[in-house]
DNA sequence: CAAATAGTGTCTCTTAGACAGTATTAT
DNA sequence: ATAATACTGTCTAAGAGACACTATTTG
């Protein structure tokens, strides 16, 4: 897997990928954490990465790192940033890039985390605890790239099952933003944006209230009209 | 200055720094190039940039490498994206994490280009040239998000001097977006974002036309409400 | 004086948000 | 029936953009 290259002439260096999974679950902003099995941090919480392979891309890298530590495929995966600080692993230089993932709420089981050492954990926990290198500095900036993205692109049908409802689509607004969003206003804006939202004529009914049309994502890549904070 | 560390045990990799500095002379948007000294792309244009050093942080490695291929020490500067391509440089696996950086048109020679080989280009000319590695896409990404920090951060201000009129902020939303703008309206909306501009009382006469205010960029990180394209 | 730029006044049209009212379900 | 959710209607206030008009300079 891992080919050979000349000896290094200059400053080298590691390069890891660091990926912040989030769901919405229970009501609840979840992110994705395992159980680290070495030193630092040995069988403390983290966020799941590792290192980039000398011929692999770094999305790739990031999606075969989820799936061997998580088990999990996700559809919504963006770069956030790099982080560089000399001493941020104190074994080896290792520059971490971080990504953000997305993904609905699936039945636990279906595509969920064979890994036992894998967890959903809600994020409030998450940053409560100590977490190793600047696993926390890459939570604070996935959730603000979040919470900024749901302005203005259909990064919340990511949280969604792939039909949905603008009820589902409001809950995913609403807590990830911690705010309250009125339901009238909410549908009329969501259904006005130019191709965000493609409705299947159907219709389903969860619990009490009138059964709700369903919707899958359009190809909107730009929220236009944006929906405001 | 370069440490030593143990040989490699994973795979390694060189990281660099890419940085595209823009600034608005002559009325268009220009870009600092370097003339290339070495292949690949020899004799060519391309970005500034090099290896991170061991002990250097990105920003810092950024600035190091600004000053010493070009001169320029700039005061806004953002990390844009890092590429990671396996074969984005044909020698050895590197990493390139670009930087934006922007400076106002200062006059020729103060704190200008002592490096030969930097110069300013227009940014279309730089585009339509045969730029080596991925630097024409790190061009444009970086264009990408000075477009679009313009409508919610004071960017803008960074390409003017220290102080400024709201004639000159406006010239530079107008040659960055390529969109002319209604002063009246402009000049209104500027002023009305909290902590924006601050008025110093100056007034400037540059040309025919009444006298206008001087202002300076105030405390505000994020422009509220934004100044929409 | 004319031409050019800065800045104010005002009008119109759109949109965000508040909230009342109607529709349709589970219990 | 009651409660809960989905959705429509409607009013109000704020904001964006168009554009006329005033202010103050250079040449």
């Amino acid at each position: 897997m891992t080919k050979r290259q000349k000896p290094p002439k200059y400053s080298w260096a590691y390069v890891a990928v660091d990926i912040v999974v989030l769901t919405v679950r229970d009501r609840r902003l979840q992110v994705m954490a395992i159980r680290r099995g070495r030193k630092p941090g040995l069988g403390g919480l983290a966020l799941p990465g590792g290192f980039v392979h000398l011929d692999e891309d770094l999305e790739t890298a990031a999606r075969r790192e989820l799936r061997e530590e998580t088990g999990l495929e996700v559809d919504f995966l963006e770069q956030v940033k790099t982080y560089g600080a000399p001493d941020r692993d104190p074994r080896n230089r290792t520059f971490g890039v971080l990504y953000l993932a997305v993904m609905p709420n699936l039945p636990e089981g279906a595509a969920g985390t064979d890994a036992d050492d894998a967890q959903w954990i809600p994020v409030d926990e998450l940053l409560a605890t100590d977490l190793p290198f600047d696993h926390h500095d890459m939570l604070v900036d996935a959730l603000e790239r979040a919470r900024a993205k749901l302005e203005y692109s259909p990064i919340a049908a990511s949280f969604c099952r792939p039909t949905f409802t603008i009820g589902q689509l409001r809950q995913v607004y609403e807590i990830i933003w911690g705010v309250g969003l009125d339901p009238a206003n909410f549908s009329r804006k969501t259904r006005s944006v130019d191709d965000f939202l493609v409705e299947t004529g159907d219709t389903v009914s969860e619990g009490p209230g009138r059964p709700a049309r369903t919707y899958t994502v359009g190809s909107a890549t730009v929220l236009n009209p944006p929906i405001n904070r």
